[in-house]
RNA sequence: CGGGGCGUGGCUCAGCCUGGUAGAGCGCCUGGUUCGGGACCAGGAGGCCGGUGGUUCGAAUCCACUCGCCCCGACCA
């Protein structure tokens, strides 16, 4: 293709409006231009990245026998009742009435009509397992769309499940889904970790998701610095570190302390010299409309997944504080499990066994020393900390890190959340009716190629792996008025063609100044430069990301770029 | 939804406090000189100052309302 005739419009300064680098250069260099809050259009360069990323997708998940559909994202809302997503989705599902008033939504993702297509044709275990993918838009109203294409409202999501008689066959397509996601992320040329994950909204056992750590990213993943240990921070699990100070010794009974205006944690240490973590951090939460009264060690905060997950609420939210002064008779600052009876009372792990903390009075203004866990009150115990950097990996020991990282892919196994509430049956050998059991896995195509630029990005712009980047090569006259560098640049060009690679004929008649900064910015992986060498045959082919250098016989430039290619 | 910021040619921004002719740099167009990392000279085009209402002889500027965008939080497969 020749540069003059298209259109990349590149910007030499930062759009105000941009943060985050993946935008910034999103932006500058001509990919995407934003419509309105969270909503994109792809232009030339961005849609042929993304034409190639869904290419990679398209061949791993065909590999591991995925059929590819395509399935309406306008869908009625009835089937969204069905399952029972119509009112857990909330607002974040886009909701619309057709002329005759009938209820519709935007698909955000597509386990329903997955299903119903399923159940009106599956009859026979004979004809599972299956695996069936689509490449589509996806719909969500976000409350806060940000960070360029990284949480959007409208975006590309290559979206499969997979339908099997029972567990092992589920385990099955579950690998062969993890596999073929590695296979994918690797071609993409990202680096990124598989980390164990909470399963949500979505339902169902286990889950992975894949991440790339960036600065940009809006998730936490916690690493072990040693093993391989790696989860999702709301999943994470790792022992606490040790009491900055040792529980005072004895059989000692609570004692009433007053404690004027010490309403928080950091309040009460210094009030009472004793740190965060000799006291107990009382939260009053609403799960389900009952309350309960969590308890976590003083330094640690409350991980409201494993709140959920250990009181199985399907909603719950902090107590307003005239529930906490009709519950308790003591504001928020002066709470304490001794002597609760109205309540469920639940307490991290990291409490057991630990004596003589100070805890609320229930009393305000008023605090309580020497409150001892299992002798002053008796707690149901549940794993309900947020791990924090520097805990200890349960695993090995070694030193937990926390990550910040962006979600690129996510696997599920649903289990029977769909085919029950649904009805997908198929009759098994022995003639019985039997749940099919399900999974889902989703992959963000455009957060591909913004990971790929918060990874790989310099001053001069993007450094996009090749397999990512809208073109291979670039072929670069120095002086396009030069005849003799005209048409030696167009044979060039012509010979990179016919060697397979994704070429673009820069002909505009610019300085070279120009035509360099535009395409380290659009972050073409090889240039071919041809200037003053070629009076002795020879260009220059430059590698975009080491900006190395090396003079090539003109003759040779093509195959030289075509054998730095990887094959695909 | 709570908190903060910003809306002025295509882009980045100044002007607003203290009301009186709408500006700069880059980009764009024409001509010329140039040609190895965003050239130079000359000429030129391009702006309902986000919108509505108000105050005023007069509003980009002051006031009210409103819309949009960005950031933090809440929220989030």
């Amino acid at each position: 293709m020749l540069w003059s005739k298209l259109f990349i419009p590149t910007l030499r300064e930062n759009p105000a409006e941009a943060e985050v680098v993946s935008h910034q250069l999103l932006l500058r260099a001509g990919y995407i231009r934003q419509l309105a809050a969270g909503i994109y259009s792809y232009l030339f360069l961005a849609q042929r990245s993304l034409l190639k990323i869904t290419k990679i997708v398209r061949e791993e998940m065909d590999a591991i026998g995925a059929q590819e559909m395509l399935l309406p994202a306008l869908h009625p809302a009835e089937l969204w009742r069905e399952s029972g997503r119509y009112e857990i989705m909330g607002d974040n599902l886009f909701r619309l009435k057709d002329r005759f008033g009938r209820e519709l939504c935007l698909g955000m993702t597509e386990e329903e009509v997955m299903t119903s297509i399923a159940r009106g044709e599956m009859r026979s275990y004979k004809q599972l397992p299956q695996i069936w993918y689509q490449i589509q838009s996806k719909f969500r109203d976000e409350p806060r769309p940000k960070s360029g294409l990284l949480r959007v409202r409208q975006f590309i999501m290559k979206d499969a499940y997979s339908f099997d008689i029972d567990a092992a066959g589920l385990d099955v397509s579950y690998d062969k889904h993890y596999e073929a996601y590695c296979k994918i992320f690797d071609r993409c040329g990202l680096k990124y970790m598989v980390v164990e994950a909470h399963s949500g909204a979505m339902g169902g056992s286990q889950s992975h998701e894949f991440m790339v750590a960036s600065d940009a990213g809006e998730d936490y993943v916690v690493r072990c610095s040693k093993c391989d240990y790696a989860a999702n921070l709301e999943k994470a699990a790792a022992h606490p570190s040790a009491p900055l100070a040792d529980d005072p010794e004895g059989d000692r009974s609570p004692e009433e302390f007053h404690t004027p205006g010490q309403k928080t944690i950091d309040d009460l240490s210094k009030f009472t010299k004793l740190p965060a973590t000799s006291q107990i951090k009382s939260l009053v939460l609403m799960a389900d409309g009952k309350p309960v009264l969590a308890l976590v060690r003083g330094d640690h905060s409350l991980s409201e997944t494993k709140f959920s997950s250990a009181v199985k609420a399907v909603e719950f939210r902090p107590a307003h504080p005239e529930e906490i002064v009709k519950l308790f008779g003591a504001e928020a600052g002066s709470l304490g499990p001794v002597g609760v009876k109205n309540m469920r009372v639940i307490a991290d792990e990291a409490l057991r066994g630990r004596r003589n903390m100070i805890a609320g009075a229930n009393k305000d203004d008023h605090h309580l020393r020497h409150v001892t866990p299992d002798e002053d009150f008796n707690p149901e115990y549940f794993d309900l900390r947020q791990v924090a950097a520097g805990d200890a990996c349960l695993k090995c020991g070694g030193a937990i890190e926390l990550i910040k990282a962006v979600e690129i892919g996510h696997i599920f196994k649903l289990g029977y959340r769909y085919s029950e509430s649904m009805g997908l049956r198929v009759l098994n050998e022995a003639g019985e009716e039997i749940k099919v059991i399900m999974g889902s896995y989703g992959i963000g195509v455009e957060r591909i190629l913004s990971a790929a630029i918060e990874l790989y990005h310099d001053k001069d712009g993007m450094a996009l792996p090749a397999a990512v980047a809208p073109f291979d090569v670039v072929v670069t006259p120095v002086n396009y008025s030069d005849a003799a560098q005209r048409s030696a640049a167009e044979e060039i060009y012509q010979s990179c063609l016919k060697l397979g690679l994704d070429a673009i004929f820069d002909d505009r008649d610019e300085r070279p100044g120009v035509k360099f900064k535009d395409a380290d910015l659009v972050g073409i992986p090889h240039r071919i430069t041809l200037g003053k060498k070629l009076t002795t045959g020879m260009v220059e082919v430059v590698d975009r990301r080491t900006k190395a250098s090396e003079d090539v016989d003109k003759e040779y430039a093509a195959a030289f770029v075509a054998a730095k290619i990887e094959p695909r």
